[in-house]
DNA sequence: GGGTTTCTTGAGCGATCACTCAAGTATATA
DNA sequence: TATATACTTGAGTGATCGCTCAAGAAACCC
């Protein structure tokens, strides 16, 4: 009986990612949404609820996404293979609207106010900080790695450097591959 | 002739730079200005003409501030000694709004609008690495470090392990001083 | 104390914010 | 074709945004 939607949600999600990563959570109107998803403001509402409803939604399809690639590279290229590269393709994938972290872009901007999302961006971050304590552990068993590290505080600086690195390259005139090529020589002191 | 002002200027400027920098620029109404520095709106626009002008203010005495804080530590323990405590001062001062550094906040929130508040911050962080740079070359005329590093690119490292330190320390449950630690000891491999 | 000058006050400006809803339109079933 | 069921439309909501300005209050000179 109904009517279908004119739009694929799924892309339309990734285009509201793509916005609010890029503009942050205050920098985005309904107005930006509008445009970018072609939808107006009735549309919009009944198909996402709210405009903090959305960028949830767009959030957890980011880290989602940013797991995803993760492993991918590590089924194509093994753990420390994998953690060398992904600094250097999380600056430089073209197609991607900002360099920086969404996550972090979200919790610096909210977090302040106490802000559900920035609750959950921290939620995401540490999500990702066990993705990688997970590879740093299976290193460890398959001898990559000198045992006597903790897999735990690894994660925890691989991810600081990581979210440096992504503040780093939103900057003009840096040198960011250089950044992203010394994190992963470190990776080979280990 | 005239009546004075009722406040200190440079205390109004400093309680601006701490909501600006807790609450970033589109975190901070000019309600809350208003609040913090209790001044009504006439009051304020005469004193510092817009928001803008008051956090581009802000801003540069954020910077100053640094600066001079990493100045005082390079005179009291000397340049290696002061890079390695200036991590943990960052993240570890207990009358500071934040613990993220107000210049990459700013950067990210502003920089996708080209808004030129994000130019200034760009440029204080430039800023910054030079002084940071200043040091390394200073470390390598007194045989500190091993000549062969430039001196540029350790700064550029140097900072980008700050910046995610600081954007990591914003997390909650996460263990900031290891990492400033860890930033610390990787200074006496060099 | 009178006059001048500066600072403070606060109501209120237009613009924009996120959001609503009644009306219209298109697609399905019957 | 008739009816039901979404989905789309866009003018318009109250609230808040950054900001203005005319009027009043306070501090200085003479």
């Amino acid at each position: 009986m109904p009517r279908k939607p004119n739009h694929d949600r799924n892309e339309l999600i990734a285009r509201a990612r793509d916005l609010f990563w890029r503009q942050g959570w205050a920098g985005t109107s309904l107005k930006d949404l509008e445009a970018v998803l072609k939808m107006k403001p009735g549309s919009f509402y009944a198909a996402f609820g709210s405009k903090e409803a959305l960028f949830e939604i767009a959030l957890d399809k980011y880290a989602e996404g940013g797991a995803e690639r993760l492993a991918e590279l590590v089924q194509a290229h093994g753990p420390m293979e994998a953690l060398k590269r992904y600094p250097e393709l999380a600056i430089c994938r073209e197609d991607a609207p900002a360099k920086a972290c969404m996550l972090s872009k979200t919790l610096l901007e909210l977090q302040a106010h106490g802000h559900p999302l920035a609750k959950r961006a921290s939620a995401h971050l540490m999500g990702m900080e066990e993705q990688f304590a997970a590879l740093f552990a299976q290193m460890q068993r398959d001898g990559q790695i000198a045992a006597d590290h903790d897999p735990k505080s690894l994660a925890r600086r691989y991810q600081s450097d990581l979210l440096g690195l992504r503040v780093s390259a939103e900057r003009e005139g840096i040198d960011a591959p250089a950044i992203a090529r010394e994190i992963a020589e470190g990776l080979t002191r280990l």
